[in-house]
DNA sequence: ACCAAAGTATACAGATCAGTGTACTTTGAA
DNA sequence: TTCAAAGTACACTGATCTGTATACTTTGGT
């Protein structure tokens, strides 16, 4: 009816499933509730992609673009100073946090379902990490550090201590811990510099 | 035929399901598989555990005795100082990494199976990890921490951070930049005091 | 030697799973 | 208006899942 496409049945399913996997886990969420969730019939679904682990994989590479540039956005506006902005990082984890449908780090969740079989879905798992672990490689940079290899990795460690700790024991309050630990690493490095 | 009696086929079982689950994962590992790898019927199984939620939840059980008495023998020995005491967690979390059947903390993967579904598996992983971190603060005060919850929260998250980094990126050395990072927590709180 | 508890062997129920076959309908662009 | 691509509707396959029924056998303590 509207000459302005809809969003296309790839992207309605690709966010069903991204959801529902998030929710509910990936092997516990089956073809037939991403189709009905989606509005689409399984004939359709399997048009797109050809298995469900095909699925699983395009959901992932999905969330990682939506989670990188989410962080970009809570980010790179939030201050002028590279310092700010590097510790900035902990203060968007928290908002991530705190949403409704924040329910741990899910390329996580994907390895411990699938390390063993399937290695292109680990892979796109690492990926992510890797890549997450430059970007903050850069800000560290960006903010002096004498050493930004060393720095961020104990940052990125951190952050993925942060995620695990704000999905298993919710009653504390991960990113400020993150961060104040944070804080004192970066202060530390860069006052050697 | 011995007067000795092996293992109590329920020991066997939780045992065979713990490797199962931790390797591949709770919904991809089926019933019978596990009754079969114990060598035990499926009706056998059943006596002992009426369901598989609850075979889950003893064995999840069975993993946080074993994990923490792992953690518990390999640092009380480690060395008198208090301060090295501590520390030397983080070589306990190394030698951990490097066992072959380590595949991420179960208990993540449990709550990343089962958040929505079952509170009973949920409760079991956080007091896992409750327990843990008053252990670790014990630690802290022994070490004369002026402020054993704030250093220990944060250990505590470094060291979820370093379990997750083992698992995802198993090419960095994760229990080394855990405990570098945390070496430079500890000394910065104990200058303090 | 007896007997109850525990375990075996095996078939089965009922649900759900991923994935397919077939025939029909809608859509949108040339 | 035509036509191919995309989607629908729906039944179906074969595998696998959790959990049970039934009948038999082993075991260990008294």
């Amino acid at each position: 009816m509207p000459q302005t496409p809809s969003p296309s049945k790839r992207e309605q399913l690709i966010h069903t499933a991204l959801t529902l996997f998030s929710r509910y886990g990936f092997h516990a969420t089956g073809i037939d509730l991403i189709a009905k969730e989606s509005g689409v019939t399984k004939r359709t679904l399997y048009a797109h992609f050809g298995s469900k682990d095909e699925l699983v994989v395009a959901t992932l590479r999905h969330l990682d673009e939506q989670l990188r540039s989410y962080f970009l956005k809570h980010t790179n506006g939030a201050c002028e100073d590279p310092k700010q902005r590097l510790l900035s990082v902990f203060d968007a984890a928290g908002f991530w946090f705190s949403e409704d449908n924040f329910f741990g780090c899910t390329f996580i969740n994907a390895i411990g379902e699938y390390a063993e079989s399937n290695d292109s879905i680990r892979q796109v798992c690492s990926e992510y990490k890797r890549l997450s672990r430059e970007w903050i490689k850069g800000l560290c940079e960006q903010a002096g550090a004498p050493n930004p290899q060393q720095l961020s990795d104990e940052l990125s460690l951190i952050l993925e201590g942060a995620i695990v700790t704000a999905q298993v024991s919710p009653q504390l309050d991960a990113a400020a811990i993150a961060k104040r630990a944070a804080t004192a690493l970066v202060e530390q490095a860069l006052k050697d510099a």
